[in-house]
DNA sequence: GCTTGACCCTCACGCGACGTGAGGCGGCAC
DNA sequence: GTGCCGCCTCACGTCGCGTGAGGGTCAAGC
């Protein structure tokens, strides 16, 4: 019996915890064969053997009270066995496969869903869409109750929706473009129409008077960077935006 | 408020268990917004959104405590999270793989390790291997020693060691018609080799003394099934295999 | 008004395979 | 003798509920 080992040199033999023998000893899976006069357990090299086929069924996964019975077991109801866990584990298999599949599927989601970044953003508008620009802009209007409101709303707006935006931005400044060429009068029905549209394309943002927009329009005159943007497009549609504004504002 | 569910209703409705809704309960991960005059949890359409991504999560596979988490993060936190569970989901996904083959395996073992079956003898020595044999050869030995021993140790033979056990006899009973052939002395040094071979050839079922096996050679030539089984390969090889064996044992 | 049955409430233990101390004894080297 | 490591026996914690026990509530039918 000098063969015998204590619990942490059988642990550290068979890679388990001293912990794991005890619970072992407890539910009577691995009982060692002895006890020194101290109380020790003693295992010996046969209790080895059956800890190693312990931690064998184990590691294929099966259950404490499983691994009893397979140690009884012949082999005819091992096989059965090891074929019924293998389905099983298998059947998991497939379900977290699945899993992976629905986490990806709610990772595109909440990719498109979630408020846009300033990345997005940059993705979206172009490296225009700079700092500075974004500081002046803030300089000149951030204490306007008008970009309160846009902040609140435009926080979340996702990425598809700040698309939809530039969008109809770029189909309207292409109507307005073409009506300047076809010699549209501002203050026709068409050029009505089209200085309506600008002003839902503002009111996404905040609420925009009839007034409020105959404001934007002057400034579209006064500021020579809002002119260049316009008549880059279309040599003259600033004025036209600016006339078709005020003469759908006087109805 | 009269659109407010009670516990039953939202289980339904969610499909999960009255159970769990007292749990999340409990742990303040959903708390019904309302309570009814006899106690009753009452729960509003916003905690039944709530309820909803909780479940969504949970069928992602977090925890509680990280379902709670992500309830109040934002995009990028979500995002980041769902990147990690998805990869966490994919170790244990190929850690299963692992197991599968594992399982495999040691069911090949089992089926090749495991003492022989019925079929397996049948597989192995053909068909010729029948009941009939069997049941003589039970009533003609089954009170002997030598019986007894054999069925002890066969009864934990493999399959393996069956098949090695047919080809010896196959390889012995070649060699012995080839002496025959070759006009070998049974009493030369190469004849009295083949017997203790024939000998050892019989140990592996029980022990068998040189007294023992002299006795098997005379029943080699008194029973004729024996006798044709020998002389089918080589004419005149029971005769020569019994005088081998005599001379063997006469040292 | 009374019963019935379906629903709700609050405890509180159970599961599975150990992890993680707490509190105390044994063994061995200095 | 003393310090340290290893061993012992409780015994509670983990995670997400399941499963009663014991008892109120509510709407419907008699």
């Amino acid at each position: 019996m000098d063969g015998a080992l204590t619990v942490g040199q059988v642990a550290d033999e068979l890679g388990v915890t001293v912990r794991t023998l005890h619970h072992y000893d407890e539910l009577g899976l691995l009982v060692p064969s002895g006890r020194s006069a101290a109380g020790y357990r003693l295992y010996t090299a046969e209790d080895l053997q059956r800890l190693s086929s312990i931690v064998l069924y184990r590691r294929l996964g099966f259950g404490l009270e499983q691994v009893g019975e397979l140690l009884v077991a012949d082999g005819a109801a091992r096989i059965e066995q090891l074929r019924r866990q293998r389905d099983e584990v298998r059947a998991r298999l497939a379900q977290m496969t699945g899993l992976v599949d629905a986490i990806e599927h709610a990772l595109e989601a909440e990719m498109t869903q979630r408020p846009a970044t300033t990345e997005d953003l940059r993705a979206i508008f172009g490296d225009g869409f700079g700092e500075e620009y974004q500081t002046e802009a803030q300089e000149r209007w951030g204490h306007t109750p008008q970009w309160e409101q846009s902040r609140q709303r435009t926080a979340h707006f996702t990425p598809g929706r700040w698309q939809e935006i530039k969008d109809e931005t770029e189909a309207l400044e292409q109507a307005a473009a073409a009506a300047v060429r076809e010699g549209v009068d501002p203050d026709s029905p068409h050029g009505r129409e089209i200085a309506e549209r600008h002003r839902e394309s503002i009111e996404v943002f905040y609420d925009c008077s009839h007034e409020f927009q105959v404001g934007l329009a002057q400034m579209y005159l006064a500021d020579p960077r809002f002119t260049a943007h316009y008549d880059e497009r279309q040599p003259g549609l600033a004025q036209w935006l600016h006339d078709a504004i005020v003469a759908n504002a006087a109805r």
